[in-house]
DNA sequence: TATGAGATCAACT
DNA sequence: GTTGATCTCATAC
């Protein structure tokens, strides 16, 4: 398979042009991982984005350079794992959702304590756990170790629809998925 | 299949 | 004190 790593600039524009060009990309950490088939886009001018209401402690690589790794933790025990856009000050992330597993399979299963492959990595607290994804990898570079970071080979269908989870702006269609995937964190509408 | 509780932390009221 | 970019397990239909 040809590998071209994914570089800093891909990062540094708008969040709804980076986040469904992820769609079908390889993300690895500490060399695990596999193809992402679902983000969210989530920008500073949006109600539901964590750097709407300006900066805190919490969110303050998101306010940084882009290309970096925004971690957080999610209702008091998840991790999520976000991928900063944009040029530096603007705010904004890319939520990665869901993961095809294809690398690493009996590591993520041990960190997981879990059998079911399609449940290893479909929804934001569960592919951070089957990563190893914590607050330690909280603003490390994309293109730097344990991150490795490859582009798709071609463009897949991308399904979108509204985000999950949320309250604020629940109407915004910033959900981006690889159509028909089995290893969404939830289907998306036929369309 | 569907709802409900619990885990547990940072930000906000 | 309440809420949230969540998940798992238990109990009820």
């Amino acid at each position: 398979m040809a590998r071209r790593k994914l570089h800093p600039p891909f990062f540094a524009r708008s969040v709804h042009r980076v986040a469904p060009e992820l769609i079908g990309a390889t993300l690895l950490v500490g060399g695990v991982g596999g193809r992402i088939v679902e983000v969210e886009a989530y920008h500073h001018t949006d109600p539901a984005a964590h750097s709407y209401r300006g900066q805190t402690p919490r969110n303050a690589v998101m306010f940084g350079p882009p290309g970096h790794a925004y971690v957080y933790r999610s209702y008091g025990i998840h991790w999520c794992l976000n991928f900063v856009c944009e040029p530096e000050g603007s705010a904004s992330a890319v939520l990665i959702r869901a993961i095809e597993p294809t690398e690493g399979l009996a590591k993520m299963r041990r960190l997981r304590g879990l059998a079911e492959e399609r449940l290893l990595c479909s929804g934001p607290g569960r592919l951070a756990e089957a990563m190893g994804v914590k607050i330690a990898h909280n603003g490390l570079a994309l293109d730097r170790l344990p991150f490795e970071l490859y582009a798709r080979d071609e463009a897949p269908e991308i399904a979108t629809g509204v985000r999950i989870g949320i309250t604020k702006a629940a109407d915004l269609p910033w959900r981006y998925g690889l159509k028909g995937s089995k290893f969404l964190s939830k289907p998306f509408k036929e369309g």
